[in-house]
DNA sequence: AGATTATGAATGAATG
DNA sequence: CATTCATTCATAATCT
């Protein structure tokens, strides 16, 4: 939880010693079997793999590198995020005078503004 | 996929007022000492504090900097929320992903909030 | 080598 | 309490 906002961030202990054989990746770094595969699955319509889904696909990922369940999730999180803001950045680029691209914001009439929380607890 | 990088910024709708200075934190940003003590309170047992504590904490993190009661009360639901799945994500891989024995952190009736270092109280 | 880009990771906020 | 979205930070990858 420390995100970054702390300048004074202690340097993170980077695993591995000087052993020249273990790079000792600090974060993830996918295979292109890995990439390939996931994408393949974003393409067939999966956004948001629920547990189990995830747990699933990281087994059969292992089998061409080290993967774990978080990064699977991640990555679905990603691609999807920056898919949408790809979509809004084109529409933001160029508006077509035209009619603009529907997608799906159901607003309703009024919508709700932001009362925090106020409900039960403050 | 920039992110973050000034390429094109898009300013979203930043709230800030027109006034130049204003950092105007579109979120809260919590300190080093105000998660050091989100998390020794967590430790604690405290999951999820009624109004009247989040109401309490609220005013102590408030000299450590601006803070408001619905950041406490988000706080600890993320942070309950991914504890969870962090044990949840550790302990995959063999069987039972599902009924594990989870430990009743009995949430006592009232929680010592330790007082700041230098609090305004003697 | 440093600058830039792509993307993994983290977390605040919100909604159901 | 769960699930999801948005924004940001950090860093591997890449370019120049």
């Amino acid at each position: 939880m420390d995100g970054c906002s702390g300048t004074s961030e202690v340097p993170a202990m980077v695993v591995g010693g000087g052993a020249a054989g273990t790079p000792a990746a600090s974060r993830w770094n996918p295979t292109k079997e890995q990439i390939d595969m996931l994408e393949n699955l974003y393409r067939q319509g999966l956004r948001t793999p629920t547990a189990d889904q995830i747990q699933e696909i990281t087994g059969r990922l292992q089998t061409y590198g080290h993967i774990e369940g978080k990064n699977v999730f991640y990555w679905f999180q990603n691609h999807k995020a920056r898919q949408r803001q790809k979509e809004k950045q084109d529409h933001l680029s160029l508006f077509r005078q035209y009619n603009h691209h529907h997608r799906h914001l159901h607003q309703p009439p009024f919508v709700h503004i932001p009362p925090p929380p106020n409900g039960p607890y403050f």
